[in-house]
DNA sequence: GTCTATAATGCGATAGAC
DNA sequence: GTCTATCGCATTATAGAC
């Protein structure tokens, strides 16, 4: 007897989960490009070489596709837990930033469908809400810790500095994608270096 | 013989340029509702109270009604000349921010076309650029000439600073639109105050 | 200037054969 | 699971009557 049943299923399952993903990769591209609106499943369906309505097969509809390459986003861009032995919380930020400049199309994706998503009915509109209130309290958290730490400066307001980390990320990034000589990550950093004392060493 | 020939023909000029107006409002509402991809020339025809056709006679194609729609956004949301004898440069960005927020559409439609701006093809990239390096030297000359009159922090780089007040204040009005309790003008006030010390008064 | 009619294309989604 | 065929509808844009 198996002591392990999973082999055995694996075959046609790992197949189905090979070509969700590849559907989701393209997908990442064409909405990057082209935006969820601009975007046509039928480019999808051609970048991966299939038909369109094999590619309904997997994703029932045109926004559950945008939900899975969003998620699929997540894992691309994920920094890892915040908390960190040998980095401290700029530090992490600004790694993070100078990482995702070298990923093709991240930016790219996270600004049009961020764009988007204050549009009417757009399918996405709960990723982005819930994003920016999870970013605001994590960052308001190390802030917190920071303060704790005696490495806060005088009169930082914790929550309106966590919501300015998060906006001043991402309209650098909009300003990079137009024009690519303003240093993402240099702003960022200085930002965090006005609000933040350096750690004592 | 008149003095003045303009109001003969003032009539039929004024009735097509009060048309042109009225589209051009349409388009405005459509745009910041659902973006330059998701808004149809028949919503903003319906909304106009005139058929499709009709309105391509005044805007021979959508692009050339994003343009105006544009061009419209830079008269709602003009600032006056950043020079003022009564208020120093951080007060009006500041009020421009809280006046900004009380114009109904127009916070939604400058995030969603620049979010758009991004995308391959773009019809206004080159305006959301142009805006931009604008903004970055306008903003510059403003932070040099506070840096001459002692009034900017020590180790501020300059052109970053600017880059990074159009950034805030792009991203704090994304989270603004998705979460109205967001302090967009607190925030941006917060950074400035981080960059120019308070004038003598 | 405004309209109807329509061209020409594209879209997301469904039905059903294989 | 994949396809062809197609539905039903929307889109931008053009032609031409009035």
């Amino acid at each position: 007897m198996d002591t392990d049943a999973r082999p055995r299923r694996r075959g046609p399952y790992a197949k189905s989960a090979e070509r969700r993903r590849s559907i989701v990769d393209a997908a990442f591209e064409v909405f990057a490009a082209r935006g969820y609106q601009g975007g046509s499943l039928q480019d999808v369906a051609d970048r991966v070489g299939m038909s369109q309505t094999s590619l309904l097969h997997y994703f029932p509809s045109k926004a559950d596709l945008l939900v899975a390459v969003l998620n699929r986003r997540d894992v691309v861009a994920d920094t890892g837990p915040l908390e960190d032995e040998t980095r401290d919380f700029p530090t992490i930020l600004i790694d993070q930033a100078r990482f995702n400049e070298g990923v093709p199309g991240l930016i790219e994706l996270y600004t049009v469908l961020c764009g988007e998503s204050v549009t009417e009915h757009y399918p996405a509109r709960d990723y982005f809400e819930h994003r920016f209130a999870r970013l605001r309290d994590e960052y308001s958290a190390e802030l917190r810790k920071l303060e704790a730490a005696g490495r806060l400066r005088e009169g930082v307001d914790i929550e309106r500095a966590a919501s300015s980390i998060v906006a001043l990320w991402d309209g650098i990034q909009t300003q990079w994608l137009l024009d690519d000589s303003v240093d993402m990550a240099a702003c960022l950093a200085d930002y965090l270096g006005l609000i933040i004392r350096p750690s004592a060493p």
